[in-house]
DNA sequence: GCGACAG
DNA sequence: ATCTTGTCGC
């Protein structure tokens, strides 16, 4: 029998666990994204969410893979670890990649693109938990988050598809305020890795359905809340 | 010093 | 994120 090969490199290196050293490596990490679109075609994509049991004390990732064309579940995986830091403003993937990597691992497949819920670069030190993925998995992610972190932006029309820049405090556009539905509220778009700005926003409206969120990040995030009951901690085939 | 603050 | 039922509006 041979040993169970990571697909994917450890995300923290040799993180002491201080959040000073977190903050630091955001910035060497943030070194490493890259903003020009690399990559090909894409057959499969994947959706990733995380969730928490146990009043907090279980952390809960969940990743969907499904086919790029016809957007139904191919495979989808659990992992429930125990949680190991609180939540901080900024240092999210801190708390939550640990568990999202071991769900990865246990897919049958390597998707061609994750969108992962939460920023990508739209972040203090331009490392979101979107763009941490992408780092360590090598992979291009897209960052789709429900709220701001950080930024500022002009008004949005209501319109389905309606989009304007996020900007930083410089004017630097961090990513991309887009409207999924009419007058709902916009989701915050900004790349993770291998992803333009321009391109990260008409990615996620590809995989928009009739529901605010695109059906990646949809569907993990059911399977991530707890009302999702039928949830199985082994990877399941379709 | 004060306000903001993904999930 | 999570605790939680019904209800208002498109």
């Amino acid at each position: 029998m041979s040993v169970p090969e990571p697909r994917y490199a450890s995300p923290f290196g040799d993180w002491d666990g201080s959040t000073a050293a977190a903050r630091e490596l955001q910035q060497v990490l943030a070194a490493q994204v890259r903003l020009e679109d690399d990559f090909g075609p894409l057959k499969l994509i994947a959706g990733v969410d995380v969730g928490f049991e146990e009043g907090g004390a279980i952390t809960r990732a969940a990743v969907v893979l499904l086919d790029a064309n016809t957007l139904e579940p191919v495979a989808q995986s659990l992992a429930r670890i125990p949680t190991s830091m609180p939540y901080v403003p900024g240092l999210l993937s801190f708390r939550e990649l640990p568990a999202v990597l071991q769900a990865l691992e246990a897919l049958p497949q390597v998707p061609d693109m994750i969108f992962s819920d939460g920023q990508g670069i739209a972040h203090p030190r331009r490392l979101g938990i979107a763009a941490h993925l992408g780092v360590v998995t090598g992979l291009p992610t897209i960052g789709v988050a429900k709220k701001i972190l950080t930024g500022r932006h002009e008004e949005l029309a209501l319109n389905r598809g309606a989009q304007v820049d996020l900007l930083d405090k410089s004017g630097d556009v961090i990513g991309t305020v887009l409207r999924s539905k009419d007058k709902v509220r916009p989701l915050i778009v900004s790349p993770g890795n291998r992803v333009s700005l321009a391109s990260a926003p008409r990615l996620v409206m590809d995989y928009v359905t009739r529901y605010r969120l695109p059906e990646p990040t949809r569907l993990a995030d059911r399977l991530a809340s707890r009302r999702d009951r039928q949830a199985t901690d082994q990877p399941q085939l379709f």
